[in-house]
DNA sequence: TTTTATGTTCGCAAAATTACGAATAATATT
DNA sequence: AATATTATTCGTAATTTTGCGAACATAAAA
């Protein structure tokens, strides 16, 4: 077994951080986190972009649990999967949270 | 001007969550969120690559605004850039806050 | 059964990322 | 002034990402 060179939760970090680094994937997710009805098409309409490339967005959310999809018919329907975006809100949450406590400048000015 | 593909707020989100998104930039921010003194040799040592990638991914954080360096005799200081780093603390709560309130299972099912 | 509609996959190109050693810069120290 | 210490930049290679159009797969509709 290689050496562990990271923390599972900073690999699990920077995964979901990974998959957010794009803003078309911002995109996908604000518009499915404000929709119950979530097929392709809506999310390639909202997009500036072409349908392969959407295609691919979606895989990459897919691939790190951030979203997932269900095929219906010749549509696919795409959501939130929301115990992994709960974990990942965990996560970034306590990531983000651990530099907050001290307050003050920070420890290199300018 | 071409047109806005996306707005600011996604944007930014991308730009965070992409430099956010390598385990060792992960690792070195984990580290300075826990130090006070924080310069390149410490965080060298910490990290299983060579110095000159540490050296690529500190200017990768840098150029997000999630970390500033400063030089001191021949050693450079770093630390959190904690404005930008609420700034994060924000955007991140707010993006991954909008689908909690909506509880019960996903509109996917598997 | 042939269309039609909907998305994914393939093949490709351009660009960006990751990683390293060597070279360089900048400043203390001897 | 020469040397040592510290970290960045350069040059390069391998891989991954992003993006597109065309081809393909799947199932509904005609």
């Amino acid at each position: 077994m290689a050496t562990p060179d990271y923390t599972i939760k900073q690999e699990l970090l920077a995964k979901f951080a990974k998959a957010l680094g794009h803003p078309a994937r911002i995109a996908i997710c604000d518009f499915l986190a404000k929709q119950e009805t979530c097929y392709f098409g809506e999310i390639n309409e909202e997009l500036p972009i072409a349908k392969a490339t959407v295609s691919q967005h979606l895989t990459a959310l897919k691939e790190a649990g951030l979203i997932q999809g269900e095929i219906e018919a010749p549509k696919v329907k795409y959501c939130i999967n929301k115990e992994n975006w709960r974990l990942a809100r965990e996560l970034f949450g306590e990531f983000l949270g651990q530099c907050v406590c001290k307050t003050g400048g920070n420890c290199c000015e300018k």
